[in-house]
RNA sequence: GUGGGCGUAGCUCAGUUGGUUAGAGCGUCUGGUUGUGGCCCAGAAGGCCGGGGGUUCGAAUCCCCUCGCUCACCCCA
């Protein structure tokens, strides 16, 4: 005897009555999607580490210590993909040379190796979509808006958008220099986190969360003082646009992302119900990342991502999850007494299902006719099929109304017939 | 990577200052009905009390280690 095999930390199995909940939160956002123009795109889950390194981030957290990483048998340096925007862009360049606008959307695993908390797995399900080859803020806005309909589209609307700029490329080399200057002068009352960021990543000093640091980044240059006159007045544009489309956002100046890829545009969506990873989704516009894999021409691009599985928690912290879960049982019950009956019962079924499209499920291991009709009962079926050795002699089965309790003997063709006249 | 909480039946959980055969509800199975569900009644099965070590006459209970789950930090979707 050996001891049971169990799943991986943070590797979770969805299981049916589950998997019905998030087949219908992907497909109301599928079609969110779909009427937004928005078609899908497939990439692997296995990428060269390269990928992430050059455009994630080689200093961002998630490539530095997140990432599943192994060589494969030649050598070669792997990776399972932790977000799903580099494949994208991979894909793009690789497949649209002209530099032509896309819509793509894309739904999956990703994988980082964090320690797994509520609402962060290991294993866990992005939906993300990019519009790459436009510049234009009314793609932004469109996007921001998006963000906001797939929420709004699986009972969320009351996930709050908050929006920032952070400024150009161009834009981002005096931010930093600027809040590195200001927060080195505080450096002693900053956080031993924030002392490390100000070497990485100066930006996420202010959104910590510490109290004693608060009080330094209140007093810190704000952002939008290091922006360029024209990006300035294109987020004013985009803002504008968002209240006019009467798109639900609050402006928070202190937003910034944690890849390295971002550019201008970055938002980020709130639930509440959420705890710690309060975090639904997030995005903004990436107009360096085509370059940072090579490319030489511009190719401006804007997307987001959600966390399928944080949506899941916060549709079933609210009502209405169970009446989905409710959904999936089979129409019809097969009770069979015997092994010729359950042999009758077995092609039977195959056959009304063939013919009518009907859910028929049935159990085969010699249960009682009590134990099989509790199965019945249980199932949700409206109709059970019940055959024994009285309905061989006779050459029909009994068809049995779970709701008015009544049951009649039919043929097996007048069963399917009776069947097909109950669907509409 | 760092910290807190929790591991007892298939599930949710009780279990007294350490004390004799470790309990409940739900679920499962059987019977009350020769072959009929929900409600009811009767009964049964099901536990290395996460694992290992220690203290003790005696450990689910106390101590140490370990594994797992979980929440928070961090990070992000």
């Amino acid at each position: 005897m050996s001891a049971p095999v169990s799943s991986l930390p943070g590797m979770s199995d969805i299981l049916p009555e589950e998997a019905t909940l998030w087949q219908w939160v992907e497909g109301r956002c599928r079609e969110v999607l779909r009427n937004a123009g928005f078609g899908e795109i497939r990439t692997p889950i296995l990428e060269r580490t390269d990928l992430f390194v050059r455009t994630t981030g080689e200093g961002s957290e998630v490539v530095q210590k997140q990432m599943f990483t192994f060589d494969d048998r030649s050598g070669r340096s792997l990776s399972l993909r932790p977000e799903g925007t580099p494949s994208i862009m991979r894909a793009y360049l690789s497949s649209q040379g002209d530099g032509g606008p896309v819509r793509w959307y894309y739904m999956g695993p990703m994988f980082r190796s964090e320690r797994p908390q509520a609402g962060r797995k290991r294993q866990f399900h992005q939906l993300g979509a990019e519009a790459i080859g436009s510049e234009s803020v009314i793609v932004d806005a469109e996007m921001i808006g998006l963000t906001y309909d797939l929420c709004s589209s699986v009972g969320l609307p009351e996930a709050v958008v908050l929006v920032n700029s952070i400024g150009s490329a161009e834009d981002q080399a005096a931010i930093k220099g600027l809040l590195a200057g200001y927060f080195t002068d505080h450096r002693e009352a900053l956080c031993a986190d924030c002392s490390r960021r100000l070497e990485g990543n100066v930006l996420r000093i202010l959104d910590c969360k510490n109290e004693q640091c608060q009080a330094v980044i209140e007093g810190a240059p704000p952002i939008a003082e290091a922006i360029g006159v024209e990006g300035r007045r294109e987020f004013d544009r985009l803002i504008s646009l968002l209240d006019r489309a009467a798109i639900p956002f609050r402006m928070e100046p202190r937003l910034v992302r944690g890849l390295d890829y971002y550019t201008r545009t970055v938002w980020e969506v709130r639930h509440d119900a959420l705890g710690a990873q309060d975090a639904l989704g997030g995005g903004g516009r990436y107009d360096r990342l085509a370059e940072s894999l090579g490319q030489k021409a511009y190719r401006p691009g804007v997307g987001f991502a959600m966390g399928l599985e944080r949506m899941l928690l916060a549709i079933q912290a609210g009502k209405g999850a169970q009446d989905l879960r409710a959904e999936g049982g089979p129409d019809v019950w097969l009770v069979s007494m015997g092994a010729p009956a359950e042999e009758a019962n077995f092609l039977w079924a195959r056959e009304v299902r063939s013919k009518l499209g009907l859910s028929v499920q049935g159990d085969f291991d010699g249960r009682s006719m009590k134990a099989q009709m509790r199965m019945a009962n249980r199932s949700g079926a409206r109709w059970v099929v019940i055959c024994g050795e009285d309905e061989l002699a006779k050459g029909v089965f009994c068809l049995k109304d779970l709701q008015s309790g009544e049951q009649w003997e039919v043929s097996g063709q007048d069963a399917v017939v009776q069947l097909g006249g109950t669907q509409e």
